[in-house]
This record gives C-alpha cells, structure tokens and sequence, in this order.
DNA sequence: AATATTTTTTAGATTTGTCTAAATTTATTT
DNA sequence: AAATAAATTTAGACAAATCTAAAAAATATT
C-alpha cells in the first residue's frame, strides 16, 4: 500500500501528537497541520477507508497497527537524512527539519538501507531522538530534564523536547548542543531558573522553559 | 518562482527532447510524460503564463531562456543525486535512476550546494553525462561512437546514449561501464556489428545497436 | 435539565493535473 | 485544389486536497 505525500504527513502528525498527547482531537490535529478542522475530516475518513486510523464520527481516532508501522518508517527517514545532512553534509543541526521533511517521503526502501548502512546505522538522530530500526524498533534510553537531574552530577546532553527553530538558536548561544557535558549548579525555586555549569566556560543561568526541554543522560 | 513537481517533469522532458529532435509536438511530448496530447497542451499554456516555453496554439513550442535555465538546474540535481547514489551508496548504475527522478524535485540551494561540495564537484555523472555546475555551464567533450572510432585504437568509454534497464543490462554482461578502455579491433559491414577487445578479456562482437549508442572520448 | 458553547461534520465550491470526445487546424494524398 | 488523414486544441468532467458556511453532535454552564 503506497500513500501520498499528504497522506503521510498526517499520519507522522497523528503520530506525534499521539506521542505528547493522550488523545488527539480534530483541531489540534488540523493545527499541526496547518489546515482547518473540515480539511482533517475529509483525510481521516480517507485514512480509515486505508486502515490507517480507527475513526468513528464525532468519537475521535487513532493509528491503527499498520498505521503506526507507517508512521514509523516514516519517521526512520526522516531522521536517517537528518543525520546525513548534519554529519555528511555539514549543515547545523537546526538547519535541516525543513529539508528532511521534503526527503523523508522518498519511496525506496534500498536507499533508505543503504542510506542507514552509509551512515553506520545511527541509533540517535542529531536532536537525540532515536532512529527506528528498518523493523520500527526504538532504543529507549533514560532520560531526564535539567529541571529535574540531581545538583551537581555531570551529565550528558541527548535530546531536545521542542525543536522549533527559536529554541535551537538559544541552544546554540549557550553552546548546548547533543553530546554536550554539563552540570545543574543551583535552582533558582523563584521562576524556576537553572544555573548550569559547562567545562571551561563560565556558569549560566537558562529559565524554566529551557530546562523543560533540554534532556539527559545521567 | 517556484514549480511543481509535474512542471518540472514537463520542463525537464522538454529538455531532453530539444537536445535529440530539432522541434518537438505535443504527441512526442505526451508519449514522453506518459499522458495524452489534451494534458501537454493544457500544461503548455501553464508553463507559457510562467514564461517557462515559447508557445503558440497549433505552432509548437521551445523553452525559453529561463525555461532552460530551470531545466539546467533539475539536470544538475538528477545527476549529482545519481553519482551520490552510485558512489557513496554503491548502487549500481543502471539502478539509480527512479530514485534520482524523485530527488531531483526536493527543493532546497543550499542542499546542492553541500551535496556538490561533498562529492567533490563533480563533472560527470554515472552514465558519462556532463552535471552542469551551478551556474547552469555544461563541460563538453568529444566523444565518438564505438561505431565510429578508429580500428585498434584504445579509447575510454565515457557515456552510453540509451539508458534503457535494457541497454544497461546488456553493457553488464558484456562488462562494458564508464571509464573501461577497450579498442575496436573489426568492423563488419554486413550487419554493422563491430568486434571489441577490453583488456584481459577475450574478444567479443557486439551489434549495431549497441555500437551506436556506446560513446568513447579518443 | 435546559441552554449556551465548543467541536466536529457535512455540503458545496475551488485548484491542479488528468481524461474523453468533439472540433479545429495543419499536413498529406490524390 | 479538394479530399483525406493526422495532429492539436477546446469543452466539459473527474479525483485529490483544500476551503467556507451551515448543520449536527458533544461538552460545559447555569
């Protein structure tokens, strides 16, 4: 079974928000997508008549089996070429989203495993988050919030929760990126504020917003 | 001024044809794309309102200037993806080029730009075909068919016109690629087959057909 | 529980790229 | 040059993905 382009972009949207959200409504999903609610009607119909979602009028919907598969091959691709860009190409890491969009709906299955073989089969995409293997599996690692790591303990950057591109840019004038070793020096209770402590460079304090996000290994 | 996925189709055959036959119909054109002389001329008219062909109805049509500029540019990308394809993924060469056909539209300078550097600018691609480089510039050279070469004079094999599966299947056999010298060493004038010699190999013939359409720089 | 509000769905329209069938223009024969 | 054939274009229709406006269902409020 082959799906459109668009098709396969709901199904990657349901799939995140699936992942965030315990249900997800018509209008969120339609704020993902950037269309209005009728729009979603119409594709979730469509979906359901592909047995991607399980869909009942007015009762809300969700991926099925097979469109949780879906969504994962697709989502392999997509941070397969998000490697690629930032490891062979060079791009930084919060220049490629927009790019990997466009190739991740590339339909061949022997690029995708040789692509994956070229790159070493990567577990982590270069946001931290984890590639699924060419039979969906996910490697879990724990992780935790520099809201809540223990003081003073180093720790290893691994992800990012939210990737819009404000949110890299600050990253990047703090010097954080994936991989990154740092320590939680102090909490500030007040707003919530985080002081952190990078090797050889001094201490800085991020808010509670960017603490929220920025998750490690310990 | 951006193009669609099937503009760009359209631009691109229309490329390729100019470069074969001195005009070209809507019938060639359709034949080519795969759709009826009703849908070439529709799209004639949407690709004349974006000044992509020169066009009048019942008096045939050509690219413009920017129309073959955009046409230079989806060339660059096929080809530069079909050389990444072929020597960074190891494909093989009579493999690459569905796949490059849907590379080829993803929509991003800057990607070529790093892609080009990362295969180190090349000039040609798998197929011997000339990757013109950003500014649109061709490199040209002098090939002449294995049907045309002086006898017993070693030359290397540089493009292949017919690109057919069938055609690339045949040169597989006969292990004839991009870059294998070998020399002509008989001509027979009944059925215009010609004799070849590769290197540690024994001789073998290969037919009109193929002569013709195997290129080789003297 | 009745009413008001929000969410979701339907109905009907629009755009893109395609089609078929018919009409028109050009090219070829006789 | 008239008749025939071939190529091209028009007219009108269709599927995909979207929209707006209105209707229906679910949820929240009084």
């Amino acid at each position: 079974m082959t799906h459109t382009t668009t098709e396969e972009n709901y199904i990657k949207a349901i799939y995140h928000l699936q992942n965030v959200r315990d249900t997800v409504s018509t209008t969120l999903l339609s704020a993902e997508m950037k269309t209005k609610p009728a729009s979603v009607t119409d594709m979730l119909k469509k979906l359901r008549s592909k047995r991607i979602v399980h869909y009942q009028r007015y009762k809300g919907f969700n991926l099925t089996e097979s469109g949780n598969k879906t969504a994962l091959s697709i989502v392999r691709k997509h941070r397969l070429w998000e490697y690629f860009l930032v490891n062979k190409l060079g791009f930084e890491w919060d220049e490629v989203h927009n790019v990997a969009e466009e190739l991740e709906h590339i339909t061949s299955n022997e690029l995708i495993l040789r692509l994956d073989n070229f790159l070493g089969n990567p577990a982590f995409d270069p946001h931290g988050d984890p590639i699924p293997d060419h039979k969906g599996k996910i490697k879990i690692i724990k992780q935790s919030s520099l809201a809540a790591i223990p003081l003073k303990k180093t720790v290893s950057v691994s992800s990012v929760k939210n990737q819009s591109i404000e949110m890299l840019d600050l990253l990047n004038h703090f010097q954080i990126g994936i991989g990154t070793k740092l320590k939680v020096t102090k909490r500030f209770d007040f707003d919530g504020s985080v002081e952190i402590k990078i090797d050889k460079q001094p201490a800085t304090i991020v808010s509670k917003q960017v603490a929220q996000n920025v998750f490690c290994i310990i």
